[in-house]
DNA sequence: TTTTCACCTTGATATTTATCAAGAACATCG
DNA sequence: CGATGTTCTTGATAAATATCAAGGTGAAAA
């Protein structure tokens, strides 16, 4: 319990409440412990709930008529979540997944609802975090309308080797995971891959990829 | 100006606003007067504003760096837009741009803000505003990662015949136009409303265009 | 150690989409 | 009314992507 106040201070959005405000939320929080491949919320419920993930990691999906997956962004520990339904009571319009063993605290709107109007600039940060995901959506949206596969695995890569002394990073998705995130197909993905490793950007075994060329990747995204 | 005031109250977010709040906003108001063509905001601007459009029509663009366009959506007379940077004081994503002469009011954060803190439901509004051109990104993803072409087309042709009594719309759009807001290009737009044409959905001529079946498109993206 | 299973890899092929080019239809303006 | 410029249309072609199928690889479980 006292601990859960601790992480909440670590978040980027509680971490600014008042630590009584901090101590009335984890008095109320619901904790849920999820099994990977299990959904806290599933596209198309009304769910009017805020989340802290204080452990694991959920996936942000829509699903298809046809069945295929699309990922747009995961939640990391310390991650906070707004349900849309939260807002204005309409079906959520993805599902969170857990696609590690995951630890989560839930609030009702009826419950938080309070607590966030004790403080207004509480209210306008909210808005800060929701531009935070617009904006998240419209690198989606370019990378889907301007740039071919290639160009969105490119991203995608320079995302995980973020860090610009990491050359060599474990590969924790799998091609199909790769895929549901770049709205492509596995054997697609494998081959774009290994196209790149043959022009000497990066190399690839089954439990690794290391980059060669960073600049290259970027070159890819803007040309010049 | 008493004008102005009349206008404000029309509006989804400022109507509900108190009388008092809405003379405030019309006393601090910056008129501008748009041309077709003229982008009051440009992405990559800081730009921490609101607008109500007024008259006219504009367009929210994103461009590429190979200098494709694609539109994710218009405003329309009685819209209000929050700028994001306004949130977190970061570029703008992408631009806004006049398709006919516009009349555009304007706010600047320092301005505005004061008036929207007097009442925090109000900020609670801004997320409900913003939840909802998330839920039109998320359209737009699911068009991009889901559906060819012709069903994004499809899309856009049921939202032009939105009224379920409407079988002709006079074509305000463009084949460029069009094009532009299903990612794709002028040719295989013509194509496709051709193809849709031969199959009797709807008949295309330069000026109009009448709808035959309207469940054909709707199950064009929803099989079943 | 063998079995099993999920994942990766590659080829062959079909489909979709983009692009280039050229001509036709139409509207506008002098 | 003719000239001009934009928009539409269509063909030919190339490129990107999806899909199906089959076999390979490695890790974990029995």
């Amino acid at each position: 319990m006292d601990d859960l106040i601790k992480k909440l201070s670590k978040a980027e959005f509680f971490g600014k409440f008042p630590e009584s405000d901090r101590e009335a939320l984890a008095e109320l929080a619901i904790t849920s412990r999820l099994r990977v491949g299990e959904y806290p919320c599933y596209q198309g419920d009304i769910w009017p709930n805020v989340i802290f993930l204080s452990k694991g990691k959920l996936d942000w999906s829509m699903i298809s008529v046809a069945g295929k997956e699309h990922v747009l962004f995961s939640l990391s520990p310390y991650d906070v979540f707004f349900g849309h339904s939260i807002f204005d009571d309409k079906p959520m319009p993805a599902s969170l997944k857990a696609t590690e063993n995951s630890i989560v605290y839930r609030w009702d709107r009826k419950v938080i609802l309070p607590i966030l109007y004790r403080h207004p600039e509480t209210l306008w940060e909210i808005a800060g975090m929701l531009t935070g995901t617009m904006r998240k959506a419209r690198e989606i949206i370019y990378g889907l309308a301007f740039q071919p596969v290639a160009g969105r695995l490119a991203t995608l890569l320079l995302d995980q080797f973020s860090d610009p002394d990491d050359v060599s990073v474990e590969r924790d998705l799998t091609l199909n995971a790769i895929a549901s995130r770049v709205a492509s197909s596995p054997e697609v993905v494998c081959r774009i891959l290994h196209q790149f490793q043959s022009e000497g950007v990066l190399e690839v075994t089954r439990a690794t990829i290391t980059l060669h060329n960073r600049s290259a990747l970027k070159d890819m995204l803007e040309p010049e």
